[in-house]
DNA sequence: ACCTGAACACCGTTCAAGT
DNA sequence: ACCTGAACACCGTTCAAGT
């Protein structure tokens, strides 16, 4: 059996949503598939590499399609799509942050954040800062969530009940903030 | 040579700071320390519990006496500690970081950000999603900037210049966000 | 182009036994 | 109380060689 690099990939995912990050190694997928770990990097340079290609799969497979008519209604709906994005597999949010962090892959979420703060008035400092605060935002409080989610339906049980509508309420506290800066600094000059 | 766990705390910080947390393994640990790997765990129950005893010692070497006359400035000050804590060893942003979402240790940072909010007039619900999107953002920010710091300091050159007043803008910006969702809030009732 | 087989240099953890 | 020695069940990665 022969494979490219989507199948590996497409594997990883089914491997990383039944058995986690942690089971997700060279290793087990090569033996998942049926080939030699080594096998593997035919494909891949390393195991970093496999893995941001995982994440950006995650993500293009959880992109959808929207409008939105002013700045902030399009940074709720990147960051909504984004956060379940990372909620659609196991371990999906630790996924991607850690991609992210390791600077690889995932840099398209910095892209369109990015481009949606620049076109709207906001100075160029002030942008760049809120998409990194926004993104923060996202991965920690998602990465929680998950982990929260995950332990509930694995049984656990008297678990503090997080709610979904506290992602609102920090994204909101958070777009607030940005208009308060953007705001103040229209007013200095 | 018999340790105690304060001993073996200490020594684990050493081999963080000087090899990184990547090589603080419990083997590297215990050669170390001219001990078995097996010896740590008459002291530890797992790496993990280690992990967050080194945490928790960063943060209580890194702990400072202030006083504050406003929330907003207690909030400043309790998050530039931790920032420094992070910052005064290698990885230590990371291993911080790790350890909380593993929700080990780490916790009295929640502890007295929450009771600030909370004895300032913010509601309950508001306190509690303000302290983890000032967590999130600080251990998001302040992981990619030692990632940042220790790249250019091995010698990459030609990296992205980034400027401490990052931190303090994305910490503004959020204050400022509290300060309009508790306006908000209050108008509401 | 894709894969095998074997090796290298590691991991965390357990547990009977020693002092 | 603290540690040894040996074992168990794993890792990521490299590389010559095969088809």
């Amino acid at each position: 059996m022969r494979y490219h690099r989507a199948d590996i990939v497409e594997r990883a995912i089914a491997v990383l949503d039944a058995y986690g990050l942690a089971d997700l190694s060279m290793r087990r997928l090569g033996s998942e598939l049926g080939v030699q770990p080594s096998a593997l990097y035919h494909h891949f340079a390393n195991k970093q590499s496999l893995l941001a290609a995982v994440a950006d799969e995650v993500l293009t497979r959880g992109s959808r399609d929207w409008q939105a008519d002013s700045w902030d209604d399009a940074v709720r709906y990147t960051v909504r799509e984004l956060r379940d994005a990372m909620l659609a597999y196991r371990d999906g949010a630790e996924l991607v942050a850690t991609v992210h962090a390791f600077g690889l892959g995932a840099g398209a979420v910095d892209e369109s954040l990015g481009t949606i703060l620049r076109e709207a008035e906001l100075p160029a400092e002030l942008a760049q800062v809120a998409t990194s605060t926004l993104l923060h935002f996202v991965f920690g409080h998602v990465t929680e969530e998950q982990t929260h989610l995950q332990a509930s339906s694995a049984g656990a049980i008297g678990d503090a009940p997080r709610k979904s509508s506290d992602f609102e309420l920090g994204l909101d506290l958070i777009l607030d903030g940005i208009r308060t800066r953007a705001d103040a600094t229209t007013v200095a000059r």
